[in-house]
Formats: structure tokens, sequence, C-alpha cells
DNA sequence: GTAATAATTCGTCATTCGTATAAATTCAAG
DNA sequence: CTTGAATTTATACGAATGACGAATTATTAC
């Protein structure tokens, strides 16, 4: 959006030429372009769509207007691009997370249950609402935490596991008749149903006849409040 | 297994010569090998393992021990090949979901709500636990439903659709105090925990530090049902 | 100023990919 | 028997892929 001039004398002698025409010449350019962010946005939108072995190094240096090769000088391999990708944004949510859980916690009166996993869902559930690339990186988690290889769980262990347990020790005191096994087993419940509602809408519409169409983000979140608080708080079978 | 004088053969011949070996020759076999369906039990595992785009038709062919263009005989298209593992076993499974909840309509007393939703679980649920294959399929079908892509969503669709709104009505009859387009929000939230139950018990065990190890396949089932029932008959928020 | 370093594009290489065609062998029908 | 269809391997093709080396230009340090 902003260096438009040049752009415009690249397609002029686009024109001229023949076929691709980069936007920028060979060497360091004057004004830093901040090229590395728009990688690092263009691969979470590509990655999200397509999947890591979907989307090729070639496509997202085409999607980021930028040459293959620059990918490789800040990222190296595509493998190392794509923790970046979602290092990046995961850490902001994690930190979210425990933001919303002290907040919780420093107000006196013990939390109730669905306080708490109110707080554990609103942060991913703001991003996701917040734009395109929100969305996309709750695309890209979705499918992240149905991938089996052992880099993938690394991955998601890595960045989300110290807030989960922490909210699962502040749910084991709010739910005192509950063993803590239990209130694990029941937090991964509530990931899976969240991971899924991050990503599927499109299939809620044909289950419910289109008549979800007007629930807002917020009433869907309440939704999902109501529903996950009441399985948590369930006798045990 | 059975055709070990001809591999012997071929292994002589593999060591006279250099690298493959190939253990049918060219031309239709004497005893017919039942390849088709070696070729789909391969190819299941694979795409569990690898996702479509991560996973070759090579290394499809190399593992069910067949030559590539077999795969183009019979399927055509690597995507062909996808759909009918994907409907193989995603018909039968659809098909067993229809008989248990025949079973208990017919049972005469209205069903309850936990016993409704064990019934939708219960086929894959044994499915996932009745060896490699099974497993391999649940895995997919976890990974397909983090697929956004239009023709995963259509797949899907045609698939599972028909029995999912049996369920609902089902549902909707045993809980007539809601509406049923909650009724099918829920139902969704629903599949997305079992969806995750199905291919996510490595990370089950780092939440629970290992205390989860013990619970059978049983008692994980009545776990989910205890907490998926309680989230349906929810208040509304 | 000159040398080192940073940021960028370009061209290339070996490999792998999905698909396609041809050849070989066996079985079924007449 | 002969012929034609069915099943199988062998080989080839062009396109795409991830990675890499080299060239080019700007900035910073001395």
């Amino acid at each position: 959006m902003d260096s438009s001039a040049t752009v415009a004398v690249a397609e002029d002698k686009a024109v001229k030429g023949e076929k691709k025409k980069s936007a920028r010449k060979p060497g360091r350019p004057k004004n830093n372009g901040k090229l590395k962010e728009k990688i690092l946005n263009a691969a979470e939108i590509a990655f999200a769509e397509g999947g890591y072995t979907g989307i090729s190094v070639r496509d997202i240096a085409e999607r980021a207007g930028v040459n293959q090769g620059l990918i490789r000088y800040y990222f190296d391999t595509k493998e190392q691009l794509f923790d970046e990708v979602y290092k990046r944004r995961g850490g902001l949510l994690s930190g979210h997370r425990h933001v919303l859980l002290d907040r919780l916690l420093e107000s006196g009166k013990p939390p109730q249950v669905k306080d708490i996993i109110r707080a554990y869902l609103q942060p991913q559930w703001d991003l996701k609402h917040s734009g395109e690339a929100g969305a996309a990186f709750a695309q890209l988690q979705s499918r992240l935490h149905s991938e089996p290889e052992e880099h993938a769980l690394r991955l998601r262990k890595e960045v989300y596991d110290a807030s989960v347990k922490r909210y699962i020790d502040v749910l084991a005191q709010a739910l005192p008749q509950l063993p803590r096994r239990t209130i694990g087993l029941r937090m991964s419940f509530l990931v899976g149903t969240y991971m899924f509602m991050l990503n599927d809408l499109g299939r809620i519409e044909d289950l419910t006849e289109g008549k979800i169409h007007h629930l807002s983000k917020d009433e869907m979140l309440d939704n999902m409040v109501a529903f996950l608080a009441a399985g948590m708080e369930a006798d045990r079978p």
C-alpha cells in the first residue's frame, strides 16, 4: 500500500517486457521494507489454508511479494518459518490467557467455573474475530491440533502447556469434589470443542439448517461457555 | 505372505541386479491378489499419518507392495483414491449409527440424553479401538474435520449429515425445553470434543501428568458421555 | 574513503510429484 | 484355439518443490 510509485514503474517495465515482474531490484533497499513481517503474515494465511505440506515456499514468497530466497535468508528452512509463524501469535495468546486468569484471581472472591472457562476461551475467540490474520491463526491452530506428527505435538506443548496447567489448577480449586485427573481430562474435552469451533462454522450452518446464522460472536461464546461449564461441573460417571 | 517362492526368485535377481525389486511380474496374476483392498488399506494408514498433501502416490504404492500404475488403474487420481478410502469406512460408520438409534427408539420408553449421546459415539469409539486400521480412520476423520477446503466439507457432509440430523431430532424430543437450533449448535460442540478425543491421547497424557494412563477404553467413553450429556442438558446461557 | 555487513533478487540443481502410456501376462467367451 | 478384456509392472514426462550459491546494492564501522 505504501510504495505505489515503485510498483507503478515496475508495471511499466512489465508491460514492455514479458512475464513476471519483481517490485524490487537486488541489493539492500533504501527504505527498509519490513519484509520479514510481510513474509510471516503471508505464511500465516497460506499455512492456514493449505497446511504445512499443502503450501510451497514459492507460494508464500509470491503472496508476500518477495523473492523466494529471502525466505531462506530470514528463516533458513520451511519448517523454521512455520514454527515462527506459530510461536509468534501463540506466545501472545498464551500470555493473554495468563493475564486474564491473574485478573480473575486478584478479584478477591473465588472465581466461578464459568468465569474460568470464559477467561480461557476469550483471547483466542477475540483473536479469531479480529480480522483475516486472526482467523487464519485460528484455522492454523485447529489444523495443528489434529496433526499427529511428533513435531506438531512438541510445538503445541511448548506454546500452551504452562497456561493450560494453571487453568486446571484453578478449576480444581473451584471443583473440590472432583479428582484432579478428571478435571484434566475434561479440560481436554473443552479444548476439543473450542478448537472445532475455531474453524467449523460452515458445518454448523449445515447442521442447524441456517438457524445459527444470526448468532453473534458474543452469543456464540456464551453458548460455548454454558455448555462447557455444565460439562465441567457434571457428576462423575 | 503367499507367493514366497516367486519372491525368493525375485530376490535372487535383486542381489545379482542392483536396487528395488517388485514382488510380481507384469500381467494378470494367477491367483487374484485382491490388491485393490490392499491399496485402500495402505492408503488409509498413510493418509492418516501424513494427510492428503503429505503423502505421495508412490509412498502408498510402496506401502501396499504394488506398482504405482495400479493405483491409477483402480482409482484414476489421488483424489479419488482418498475419497474411496474415506467413504468406505465412513459409510459403515454412519450405518452403524442409524442402527443403534433405531434400537434405542424401538425399546419403547423415551431414550435419555446420555443414551442418545452414547449411541452416537459408540460406533467410532469401537472402531478406533479395533486395531490399526480403525485407529487410522479415526485419525483421518479428525484431520478432515479441521480441513477448510471445499472438497473436504462436501465429503463430510455427504457421509455424515443424514445420521447427525436424525440424532438432533431425537435429542430435540428428549429436550423439549431447548430450541432446536440450540441442540444443533450443541451437537457440533459434541462433535468437536469427540473428534479431538479420537486423535489426541498424547496430549491428554501431558495435561494430566500421566494420571489418565490407566483409563480404559470404556471408562474414557463413560467420561465423555457424562461431560457431553451435562453440556447438552445445560440451561440456556 | 574503505571494508565489513545486511538485505535483497536471480538463476540453478537434484529430487519428487501426479499423471500418462506401453508392454506383459492371465482369464473368460466364442 | 482365438480373441478380447482384465490386471499387473515398467518406463517416461513435464511440472513443481525445497534448497542453495552467487551477484547486487545499501548501510554501518572504522
